[in-house]
DNA sequence: CGCGGCGTTGATCTCTGTCAATACTTGTGG
DNA sequence: CCACAAGTATTGACAGAGATCAACGCCGCG
């Protein structure tokens, strides 16, 4: 594992309330796995025992539908979790993952973790405190959602993966378009059209990735054409 | 506490997923109260001692913004809970609370809450599972609102506060519009407009509350005009 | 009686989903 | 190596839902 993963289990959504020790408690009974792009991690109604934080690169979940084709549930990326809620709560997994691009995985024992916060409840309680800040977080990360239009959404979700830096960056992305406008919730058509609006502030985008020219510019244009409630 | 509230705690989203003798215990530490329309339960920037379950009426969220406004971040009802995320971090209550409506509350002492949990982790592990359900119900529920438009949002909302009756029925509001439009995601003109189109479907409004001539009826406009997907 | 909030209704505009046509990429077979 | 086919991305035209702006009615209160 390298140094950087114990910074991104540190500001993953589950873990960001925990202490840094608890975090390093973590360490205990999980392992590292690396995985191709289009490898299947879980299948859904597979006994969850085991769930995963996403260290690097992007999976998707999805049903498979009586028709046998394939319904894109959710598309996750570095510092998310997936599993765990079947993990906590015993039940087989509802949907089925795959890696959507190379991807390194922290595979967490769901048995050893149940048994470590019987056996230190401290570490429990700030196991709890972090899923309730998490839920706290998603849900008014997706009322904010709502008030952004689609370029301004792509734009906060790139800035929200390239850190707060400064100058240029490159957010690496999953191959199929169709995952990044599924993840931002909008049609492939809308995901296209709204990028080519970010083109001129220096947005581009080839197979994997997308480079920010200036990160600053693109936060600036993020905040502007907000209505200013309240007076 | 009247018998109905223990159903209202077990179907409660944060303890849905309890076993029923787990939320029984729930009972140690607790206390009813019941508050008048426009009370303050809670205040933004307090030290977060208690967590409350609303066994009847409407609670408002709100933040004081700088120019002394209120902008309102959430409205909650019956079987939801509000604050035990600050509760359990530690952290002082981030948003203001007000009763929206004459209401009756559950109010949990943290403190003995976490107790419990540190003396009793398997009562531990239930309520991490039960969070971490609700956390995937919300995201569930989200997704499916942007399915449905306006007055079809409506109909859904009152028919998930009927219960599953079947014949006629009389849904609690909170008097103020905006924040029943605010909770639904959308602006009080569309709420209005769309109740209008309910309206021919049975659905009549006066100060405080909904009453539905037929949830039978309203189920069924609900579930028209789905697209059906996969093939 | 007149003022101020709130709710409704109407007109218009913007955004995004849908449908359709066109380009691009990738892989296959000649 | 090229041609062609299939899947995917882009672009365009269009329509529907909801936001916004504005006007009006309703009601309580000074």
């Amino acid at each position: 594992m390298k140094a950087s993963d114990w910074q991104v289990l540190q500001t993953a959504p589950l873990f960001r309330a925990m202490p840094a020790e608890a975090v390093r408690g973590l360490a205990g009974n999980k392992s590292e796995c690396f995985m191709k792009r289009g490898t299947a991690i879980f299948q859904q109604g597979m006994r969850a025992d085991y769930f995963y934080v996403i260290l690097e690169g992007w999976i998707k979940l999805f049903r498979l539908t009586p028709a046998g084709g394939e319904a894109v549930v959710g598309v996750f990326h570095t510092g998310e979790t997936i599993g765990e809620a079947a993990t906590f709560l015993g039940d087989p997994y509802p949907v089925s993952a795959e890696a959507a691009t190379d991807c390194r995985l922290l595979m967490i024992d769901g048995e050893n973790f149940k048994q470590r916060i019987l056996k230190d409840p401290d570490f429990g309680l700030v196991i709890l405190a972090s899923v309730s800040r998490h839920l706290k977080y998603l849900v008014e990360h997706i009322e904010q959602m709502k008030v952004l239009d689609a370029p301004r959404r792509i734009a906060d979700f790139l800035l929200r993966m390239s850190g707060t830096a400064g100058g240029p960056y490159v957010v690496p992305l999953p191959y199929e378009k169709f995952l990044i406008a599924r993840r931002l919730g909008m049609m492939p058509e809308s995901f296209s059209r709204a990028m080519a609006k970010l083109r001129p502030l220096g947005v581009t985008m080839d197979r994997g990735h997308v480079t920010i020219a200036d990160v600053k510019l693109l936060q600036r244009y993020v905040e502007t054409q907000q209505d200013e409630a309240e007076l």
